[in-house]
DNA sequence: AAATGACGGGG
DNA sequence: GTGTACGTCATTT
C-alpha cells in the first residue's frame, strides 16, 4: 500500500463532513494552499453530545443507567461515556459525556433520552463542532500535515502559522465567479415548469486571469457571446466552466433565493443534474431560518444580496450604506457612482422573441449585471472575509449569519476552551416569554426644534462593549453573595473575581482593534486593515445585542438590562458634569452628547471632556466626534414614530451633510417632492438660515405651475398586492391600474406582478379621477403636486422653524397673479 | 390598538 | 442537517 506524508500550507475555505458506508461521519476540509484546492478528511474527530439525568444516579454505574432506560438498539449507537463535571452559566455540573459514530446518532439519542434528563451540545453541527473542538479559524493560514493513501489525504496534524504576509495574502487567492441569469417571462413571473433559463452570464477573476462571456443558444454576434445549442446544453456548459475555472467562489445576487434556486428546478425538468459542487455531493438549497441557503461542497456560494443586507442593517445608524432599497442596479450605483444599464425586465420574453440587435442589448445587459456584482463583491469581501477569519467560520456560513449567529460561535468557541457547557437554545414558550418582556433602553434627551449654529458632538467610544468589559457583565458572573462585586444602578451585581466569557472575548477584541486601528492610521489604503477593524467592530457591538437576543443560547434580561443601565447613567452623568460646567447640552441619545458651544471657546469644551475621562473607567472614554457648523432639530410628531426618536441634519466644518430620521427617500413621494425636501434641508444647513429657502420653493412652485417640470419626476411609485378587482376602497394607484387595463395600456397580470409609477394629471375631479399610469399621463395637474407633494414634504422641516403652511402658499399665489 | 399578512431580492 | 426560525410596514379586525 503506497502511502506517503507532506506538508501544505494554507487555509480552510470550506468544511463539511461525509458518511461512510458504516455511517460513520468523517470531517471533510477543502484547503486552498498555493492555488490549489485540497480535498481533505480529519477521521480523529467524532459526534457526541452531554447528557445531565433528572434523577440522581450512580454516575460511575452510567451504563447500567442507560441500559434501564434505552433498547439496546439505541445501547449500540453509544461508543463510549464520560462522566464531565463543566460549568453551566456559573454554576458547576456533572454530566454524561455520550461519545458515538454517526451524526445521525446524536438526534436519535437524544429524542430517546429526553424523558429522563435534559441533553445539551447535541444540536451543534458537526462541522462546526470541529472548528470549535480544534479551534481551527476558518480563512486563517495553517500547515497541514497529510497523509496520501490510494489518492486519499487525511489530516494527521495542523498547526497555526502566525504569519501576517501569509494571511493577508489570502485575500487576493480566490478564483470568483460572479454570475447571472436571464429566464423566459411570458407570464411575468418566470416559471421553472415551462420557461427557460435563456442567458447565463458570468464574469470571472483570480490573481491570474479575468474573463467574462454570455452563455446562450440564439445567435447573437458579439465577442463576448458563447453560442450553444440549447438550453441543456447552456447549463451543461454553465457547469463545465465553473469546474474548468475552478472557482473557489461561486457569487450571484438574490442567487439563493433565485438564480440556484431556478438552475436546480430547471435542470430537474430538463432532467439534467444541476450540481456545481467541488467534491463529491449533491448541489442543494437548505433553509436557513427564512431565508434560503446553497450548500456546495468544496466551494463557497456567497449570496452577495445577503451580504448587502447584512452591511445595511449593521451600518445602520451611519449614512455610509443606507438605501431605500437593495437592488444590485441601486448597490452598484451607490458604490461606483456611475450608472449601471438598465432594462424592462417585464420586457425580457419579448426582447428574447425579438430581434438579434434587441437580443444583444439583452446580452449586455445580462453581461452588465454580472459586472456590477462583481463591483458589489469586490467592494463587500474584504469584510466578509475578516469577519470569517476573526470568528473562525466559513465564508459560506458568515454570509448567511446575524450578528447573532457570529456572536454565538464565539461564545461557543470559548465556552469549550473555558470547560464551559454552551447553553441549549431557548424553546418556543420561553422565546415568547422573553419577547413579552423587552428590556429597558437607552436614553434619548430631544432637543427644542430650531437651527442651531456652532456645536460640538462627543460619544462614548464603543459604550456598550466598554460597559461591558469594565463591568464585568456576563450572565455567569451574576452573584448575590460575592464580596467583591460591581452593581449595576438597575441593581445586579457582577463578581468582579468571576472569569467571564463575555467580558473576556470583549475586551481581546477592543485591544486588537485598537492595535489594527493604530496600524490602519500608518496605512490608510490598506483593505484588510479597514475591513478588519469593521469586522472587529460589527463583532464586539453584537454582543450587547446577543444578551438581549430572544432565540440567544446566553440571554440574560439582568445582563442586557444592566448595560442599558449603565449606559443611561454615564450618559446622564455627562450631561449633569456638562451643564454643571456651564455648557448647554441640545441633544443626546444612547452614547452621543450635541454641546451648543454659544460663547465658551473650543479648548474650554476640550479641557472639560479630557478631566471627565480621567474620572471615567478605563477602558471608558468620551471621544470627539466632530465640530458642527449648523444643526436643524426637527421634533417627532408622526404615529408611527413611538418614544422618543432622532430627527436631525447637521453640516460638519468640513462640509459633512449627517441626516438622521427624516424620511427623505421614500418610494411613495415623488421624485419632485424628494428632491425639493433635500435641497430645502442642505440649504439650511449651508446657508444657515432658512432666507434662500423660500427662493427655492417659490421657485419650484413656479416651474411646476408652468408646467416645466418633467413628467418623470412627477410620477409617483407604488404596487398593487391584490387583484385590482378585489379592492373596496379606490385608491389613486388603483384607480389608475384599473384605467390602463381597460384601455388596454396594461393586463391585469402585469400590474399585478410589478411595480406601478401613476401621475395625477389635470382632467378629472378627484385625485383617483386624475391618476394615469407613467406612459399614459400626457400632463401634470400642479396645484395637487403643490399641496399634497411640494407643501408636505418641505413643512415636515419648515413647520418647525417657525414657517407656516400658509406662508408657503402664498408665494405660489403671489407669483399666480 | 392588536392581530394578521406580505415583502424583500430575482425575471 | 447533531435542522432553522427576520424585521418592517401595510392592512384588516
Amino acid at each position: 500500500m503506497a502511502s506517503d506524508n507532506f506538508e501544505i500550507k494554507g487555509f480552510i475555505l470550506d468544511i463539511d463532513y461525509i458518511l461512510d458506508k458504516n455511517l460513520n461521519a468523517v470531517i471533510r476540509l477543502a484547503v486552498k494552499s498555493n492555488g490549489k484546492t485540497y480535498e481533505v478528511f480529519d477521521n480523529n474527530f467524532k459526534p457526541y453530545f452531554y447528557f445531565h439525568p433528572d434523577s440522581e444516579i450512580d454516575l460511575l454505574d452510567a451504563e447500567n443507567y442507560f441500559k434501564s432506560i434505552l433498547t439496546t438498539n439505541d445501547m449500540e449507537k453509544i461508543k463510549n461515556i464520560e462522566i464531565k463535571e463543566m460549568e453551566l452559566i456559573g454554576k458547576n455540573i456533572e454530566l454524561l459525556k455520550l461519545h458515538t459514530s454517526s451524526t445521525l446518532f446524536v438526534p436519535l439519542l437524544k429524542q430517546s433520552l429526553q424523558k429522563y434528563g435534559t441533553c445539551y451540545e447535541a444540536d451543534i453541527p458537526f462541522a462546526k463542532r470541529y472548528l470549535i473542538d480544534k479551534n481551527i479559524l476558518s480563512s486563517h493560514m495553517y500547515s497541514f500535515l497529510l497523509e496520501k493513501d490510494n489518492d486519499v489525504l487525511t489530516v494527521k496534524e495542523i498547526n497555526k502559522i502566525e504569519d501576517i504576509n501569509l494571511n493577508n495574502n489570502i485575500l487576493n487567492s480566490f478564483n470568483v465567479l460572479c454570475f447571472d441569469i436571464e429566464t423566459y417571462n411570458p407570464n411575468n413571473r418566470s416559471n421553472p415548469k415551462n420557461d427557460p433559463v435563456i442567458m447565463i452570464s458570468y464574469y470571472y477573476f483570480s490573481a491570474s486571469k479575468t474573463e467574462q462571456k454570455v452563455i446562450t443558444y440564439k445567435k447573437i454576434s458579439k465577442p463576448f457571446i458563447e453560442y450553444v445549442e440549447d438550453e441543456k446544453q447552456m447549463i451543461l456548459r454553465f457547469i463545465s466552466i465553473i469546474n474548468e475555472l475552478d472557482a473557489d467562489i461561486v457569487t450571484g445576487y438574490n442567487s439563493s433565493n433565485f438564480d440556484i434556486k431556478y438552475l436546480i428546478e430547471r435542470s430537474h425538468a430538463l432532467k439534467i443534474d444541476f450540481n456545481i459542487s467541488r467534491f463529491k455531493g449533491q448541489t442543494k438549497i437548505e433553509r436557513h431560518g427564512m431565508s434560503e441557503k446553497v450548500k456546495l461542497s468544496g466551494r463557497a456560494h456567497i449570496d452577495m444580496y445577503n451580504v448587502v443586507k447584512f452591511i445595511a442593517t449593521v451600518s445602520a445608524s451611519t449614512d455610509i450604506f443606507r438605501l431605500n432599497s437593495y437592488t444590485l442596479k441601486n448597490v452598484y450605483e451607490s458604490i461606483s457612482k456611475t450608472k449601471k444599464q438598465d432594462i424592462d425586465k417585464a420586457n425580457i420574453f419579448r426582447i428574447w422573441d425579438g430581434s438579434e440587435e434587441e437580443r444583444m442589448k439583452l446580452a449586455e445587459y445580462n453581461l452588465s449585471d454580472s459586472f456590477s456584482l462583481y463591483k458589489v463583491f469586490e467592494t463587500f469581501f474584504p469584510l466578509i472575509l475578516q469577519l470569517s477569519s476573526t470568528i473562525g467560520e466559513t465564508l459560506s456560513n458568515v454570509s448567511v449569519s446575524t450578528t447573532g449567529q457570529l456572536v454565538e460561535f464565539l461564545l461557543m468557541k470559548y465556552a469549550y476552551q473555558f470547560n464551559q457547557l454552551i447553553p441549549n437554545k431557548p424553546n418556543e414558550y420561553e422565546i415568547k416569554q422573553r419577547l413579552a418582556n423587552p428590556i429597558t433602553g437607552a436614553y434619548v434627551k430631544t432637543p427644542e426644534p430650531g437651527i442651531y449654529h456652532n456645536l460640538v458632538i462627543f460619544d462614548f467610544r464603543s459604550l456598550y462593549p466598554s460597559i461591558i468589559t469594565s463591568h464585568n457583565i456576563d450572565p455567569s458572573a451574576i452573584c448575590t453573595a460575592c464580596t467583591d462585586y460591581h452593581e449595576s444602578p438597575d441593581g445586579t451585581k457582577f463578581d468582579k473575581k468571576k472569569t467571564a466569557i463575555i467580558p473576556f472575548i470583549l475586551s481581546m477584541l477592543l485591544k486588537e482593534r485598537l492595535i489594527i486601528k493604530k496600524q490602519y492610521k500608518q496605512d490608510k489604503n490598506s483593505v484588510i486593515l479597514g475591513a478588519k477593524s469593521q469586522a472587529i467592530k460589527i463583532i464586539s457591538n453584537s454582543f450587547y445585542g446577543y444578551l438581549g437576543y430572544t432565540r440567544s443560547r446566553w440571554y440574560s434580561r439582568e445582563c442586557a438590562s444592566s448595560v442599558t443601565a449603565y449606559a443611561r447613567f454615564y450618559i446622564n452623568q455627562v450631561i449633569e458634569s456638562a451643564e454643571a460646567n456651564g455648557f448647554k447640552v441640545l441633544y443626546s441619545d444612547t452614547d452621543s452628547i450635541a454641546i451648543n458651544l454659544e460663547n465658551n471657546s473650543r479648548e474650554h469644551v476640550l479641557e472639560f471632556v479630557s478631566k471627565y475621562n480621567s474620572k471615567l473607567p478605563e477602558s471608558m472614554e468620551l471621544e470627539l466626534e466632530d465640530f458642527y457648523k449648523t444643526a436643524v432639530f426637527v421634533s417627532k410628531k408622526t404615529k408611527q414614530e413611538k418614544g422618543a426618536k432622532k430627527k436631525y441634519a447637521m453640516i460638519s466644518e468640513s462640509g459633512a451633510i449627517k441626516i438622521r430620521g427624516f424620511e427623505l427617500v421614500r418610494r411613495d413621494w415623488s421624485k419632485i417632492a424628494r428632491n425639493t425636501q433635500q435641497l430645502v434641508l442642505e440649504t439650511i444647513l449651508k446657508q444657515g438660515s432658512v432666507d434662500e429657502v423660500i427662493k427655492i420653493i417659490k421657485n419650484i412652485i413656479n416651474k411646476i405651475n408652468s408646467g416645466d417640470i418633467e413628467l418623470s419626476d412627477m410620477v409617483i411609485n407604488t404596487h398593487l398586492r391584490k387583484s385590482i378587482d378585489n379592492y373596496d376602497i379606490i385608491s389613486p394607484e388603483v384607480a389608475a391600474a384599473r384605467k390602463a387595463v381597460k384601455q388596454g395600456f396594461k393586463t391585469k397580470q402585469e400590474i399585478q406582478e410589478g411595480n406601478i409609477g401613476y401621475i395625477v394629471t389635470k382632467s378629472g375631479e378627484s385625485i383617483s379621477d386624475k391618476a394615469l399610469l407613467e406612459g399614459m399621463a400626457k400632463d401634470y395637474d400642479p396645484d395637487y403636486y403643490i399641496n399634497n407633494q411640494i407643501i408636505p414634504a418641505v413643512m415636515k422641516i419648515l413647520k418647525e422653524l417657525n414657517i407656516t403652511e400658509q406662508q408657503i402658499k402664498n408665494l405660489g399665489k403671489q407669483k399666480k397673479l
